[in-house]
DNA sequence: GAATGAATAT
DNA sequence: CATATTCATT
């Protein structure tokens, strides 16, 4: 009974570290290891991140969700209202941490899917942001993240629902835009996500149905042991801005514009975004064991989380969860 | 008061 | 456009 994680993905985690130069160019580096430490768990009051799935602690992958603290002097960012001025003294050591903002969430295909999974085994009715947060047990996931995802996942689900007769799980072609609706590249766009996993149809139409029992099934928490850190902020930046204009769909759906990051098959000879180098990653404390029942049954294996056949590049699989 | 959902802001 | 943040209800 000892899940001990492989060594396997780990090792190769440390080797796909990347080398000092290349780390963080423009972000980070500019707080102190010791502001660092004090905020690493900027957990907002509402959010008290139950985390029931925190065993091993080791130095595991958990990178810390510190607010990349752009100091005194911000780079090119988009979210840097440089208001932090004060604190920054070695000593005074204050309680900064509150009011800190965090980076932006970057929803990953692998984040999407736990998701999902967690709403698909939820049902739509139990499916709220709370519940998902903890079904997903992903550290530094909090409630308004998912409540923003699920927001714009609905819209996705009921656009679908209306257009789409059967589009089938995978909505390649996301309902083209025949209706004449406001179908356009956003949909594409969204779709892209979205569309990158199974989507259990059953979402739609699901009224006022007396749904079975489902009891609490971490779902993360039950799969084999990766321990998910939504710490994958703080060097998504640059990516932001790169998949930003690619957009365009030239095919209906094979590609549709697709996951063709330049920076990815070919600017960039190695991944150029394992920089969430941890300086202190060990910030995060292991709460007591989670609520997680004994159901186990659900660990279901949708695709990977970048949709693969469909002629589908890879898409940026952030964290070394290995492979789901 | 906390949480959700929608609207709005960045 | 994707998230974050805010607002109105419950």
């Amino acid at each position: 009974m000892r899940e001990e994680e492989e060594p396997n993905w780990f090792a190769r985690w440390e080797e796909q570290l990347p080398s000092p130069e290349e780390l963080t160019p423009l972000s980070q580096t500019l707080i102190t290891p010791d502001l660092a430490l004090a905020f690493d768990i900027p957990i907002a009051p509402s959010n008290s991140n139950p985390n029931p799935s925190l065993h091993h602690l080791h130095s595991a992958p958990t990178l810390p969700p510190p607010p990349s603290a752009p100091s005194s002097q911000t780079p090119p960012d988009f979210d840097s209202p440089d208001h932090l001025s004060a604190a920054a003294s070695g000593g005074g050591g204050d309680e900064p941490a509150r009011t800190l903002k965090r980076p932006r969430l970057v929803w990953t295909p692998q984040l999407h899917k736990r998701f999902v999974d967690a709403v698909a085994h939820l049902g739509i009715k139990n499916a709220v942001p709370k519940t998902i947060m903890q079904l997903m047990s992903v550290d530094g996931l909090t409630r308004e993240n998912v409540a923003s995802h699920l927001q714009k996942y609905r819209l996705y689900l009921k656009r679908m629902q209306g257009l789409s007769s059967s589009a089938g799980g995978a909505a390649g072609g996301a309902a083209g835009a025949g209706a004449g609706g406001p179908i356009s590249a956003a949909d594409a766009a969204t779709d892209q996500l979205f569309a990158s996993g199974p989507v259990p149809h059953h979402f739609l139409g699901r009224g006022p149905g007396p749904e079975p029992f489902m009891p609490f099934v971490p779902v993360a928490a039950l799969q084999h042991h990766q321990q998910i850190t939504a710490a994958v902020q703080q060097q998504h930046q640059q990516q932001y801005y790169q998949q930003r204009h690619m957009g365009h769909f030239g095919s209906p759906t094979g590609s549709t514009g697709g996951y063709d990051h330049g920076f990815l098959g070919r600017t960039v000879p190695q991944p150029g975004m394992h920089r969430m180098v941890g300086p202190a990653a060990v910030g995060l404390v292991p709460p007591p064991p989670p609520p997680a029942p004994s159901a186990a049954s659900y660990v279901e294996d949708l695709e990977s989380g970048s949709r693969g056949g469909r002629g589908g590049r890879r898409v940026l699989t952030l964290f070394p969860t290995g492979e789901d």
